[in-house]
DNA sequence: GTCCCGACGA
DNA sequence: TCGTCTGGAC
C-alpha cells in the first residue's frame, strides 16, 4: 500500500525555461524540455529531477512577460466574487469540495468565537508548559520563531503581508529551516526577482514559478496555488490578503493551520491557535485536549485547536506554538519520544509508553490510557 | 527504507 | 480517513 504511490507520479509540465538565481540577476535559458525524458518512468524523473537542479545558476523571465499569458489572464473568467463561485478552481464540473471545507472552517469557527463556558484546564498545566519553555531555551532550537514573522519586514504593510501569505503558503516554517544556510530561502529568492508581489506572480508562468521555489516541499503543487492565490488577492482584494479568517480559507492551499499563522503574524489579530501536527500530538499526549464530551483523543489538529481553546488562556495562543513544534522536533518526536530527556515527563500520561515497535506503519497509535 | 510537513482530493 | 505531493533526515 505504501509502496504504490509512485506509479502516478509525474513529471513537473514541460516545456519553457529552468529559473533560479544567482546573485539576484534574472537571465533567459533555453528550453530544457528537449533534454528531459519523454517516458516518466521512475529513475527518468529522478535524474531529470536532478539535472533540474544542477541547471542552477540559470534564470528565465520573471518580470519580461510573454505577452500569451497576459492575453491567457484577460480570458480568465471575472473571478471569484463569493466562496459560492469556488468551481473555478476546480477543473471538471463537479461539486466543489472546497466550498464543504470552508464552510466546516466556518462553522468551526463561530463554536469557537463564540463565548465559550469556562473549561476547567488540566491540572499542573502551567507547570508542563514553564517545563518545556525551560527545555526549549536551554537548547539550540531548530524552530525558535516562525519563518514568515520576517518575511518582507521592511515593507509597506499591504506587501508585507503579502509576503507573509506566501511564506505560510510556502511553509517557510517547515522546509525553509532544511536548507537554511544553503541556498537564499525560497521567499528571498521570490523578493530578489520581484515576485513578491501579486501583480508579477499572476504574470509569471507558474514552471518559473515552481523552479524558483524548488527547495520548499512539493513545489510544483505550491506554485500552483500561488498564482491562483495572486489572482484572487488581486481581483477580491486589490492586492491586499483577505482580512478575514474566512477569507484566508477561501484561497487554495491556505488551511487552517495557516489562516490562523497568517491572521496572527500578517493582521495582529490572534483569532485561534495556530495547531500543527506537533500541537496536536502532544497536546494529545499530555491529555490536554479531547473530544467534545468525552475524554478520547482527538482526531485532528482542528479538533485540537477547539478543544485547546476552551480552556488555554489566551495570552498564551501564539506561544504555545513555537514552543510546541521546538520540543515536538526535539524530544516528543512522533515516533519513539525521546521521554528520558523531557523533565516534564513525570506529569505526562503518555510517558514512557509509546516507545515500543517501528515495523512498518505504525501510525501515531498511542497505546496512552486504557480507558 | 521509512517517516515527515500541511493541504487537498477521493 | 487515507493517499498524494516532494526530497531530506534519520
Amino acid at each position: 500500500m505504501a509502496n504504490t504511490r509512485r506509479s502516478s507520479r509525474q513529471l513537473p509540465t514541460k516545456s519553457l525555461e529552468t529559473a533560479v538565481t544567482r546573485g539576484g540577476t534574472i537571465v533567459r535559458q533555453p528550453n530544457p524540455v528537449s533534454e528531459a525524458p519523454v517516458e516518466d518512468s521512475e529513475p527518468e524523473v529522478r535524474t531529470y529531477a536532478r539535472n533540474k537542479r544542477n541547471r542552477a545558476g540559470r534564470f528565465s523571465d520573471a518580470d519580461n512577460l510573454p505577452e500569451q499569458l497576459s492575453r491567457k489572464l484577460n480570458q480568465k473568467p471575472a473571478i471569484l466574487p463569493d466562496i459560492e463561485e469556488f468551481e473555478y478552481k476546480t477543473k471538471a464540473n463537479k461539486v466543489p469540495r472546497q466550498k464543504q471545507t470552508i464552510q466546516t472552517h466556518m462553522s468551526r469557527e463561530k463554536e469557537v468565537l463564540s463565548p465559550v463556558s469556562a473549561v476547567d484546564p488540566p491540572a499542573n498545566w502551567k507547570e508542563v508548559l514553564e517545563g518545556i519553555r525551560k527545555m526549549r531555551s536551554s537548547e539550540d532550537a531548530p524552530v525558535d520563531s516562525m519563518g514568515c514573522e520576517k518575511a518582507g519586514s521592511f515593507l509597506p504593510p499591504k506587501e508585507r503581508r503579502f509576503g507573509v501569505l506566501v511564506s505560510s503558503l510556502l511553509s517557510s516554517q517547515t522546509k525553509e529551516k532544511l536548507t537554511r544556510g544553503k541556498v537564499p530561502s525560497a521567499i528571498q529568492r521570490l523578493s530578489q526577482v520581484g515576485l513578491l508581489v501579486p501583480d508579477a506572480i499572476v504574470k509569471v508562468n507558474e514552471v518559473t514559478l515552481s523552479n524558483i521555489i524548488y527547495p520548499v516541499g512539493f513545489y510544483s503543487r505550491k506554485a500552483q496555488y500561488l498564482k491562483k492565490v495572486a489572482e484572487i488577492c488581486l481581483e477580491k482584494y486589490e492586492g491586499d490578503i483577505p482580512r478575514s479568517l474566512e477569507g484566508l480559507l477561501s484561497l487554495p492551499g491556505i488551511g487552517p493551520k495557516m489562516a490562523h499563522l497568517v491572521m496572527h503574524v500578517g493582521w495582529n489579530d490572534v483569532q485561534g491557535i495556530c495547531v500543527d501536527t506537533h500541537v496536536h500530538r502532544i497536546c494529545n499526549r499530555l491529555g490536554w485536549v479531547s473530544k467534545p464530551g468525552s475524554n478520547r483523543k482527538t482526531s485532528t489538529p482542528e479538533e485540537t485547536r477547539v478543544s485547546l481553546q476552551t480552556w488555554l488562556p489566551k495570552d498564551e495562543w501564539v506561544v504555545i506554538n513555537p514552543l510546541l513544534v521546538g520540543f515536538g522536533r526535539t524530544i516528543c518526536t512522533p515516533l519513539r519520544p525521546h521521554c528520558e530527556d523531557c523533565r516534564v515527563s513525570n506529569r505526562c500520561p503518555s510517558a514512557f509508553r509509546e516507545t515500543a515497535v517501528s515495523t512498518s506503519k505504525t501510525k501515531e497509535s498511542s497505546p496512552r490510557k486504557g480507558s
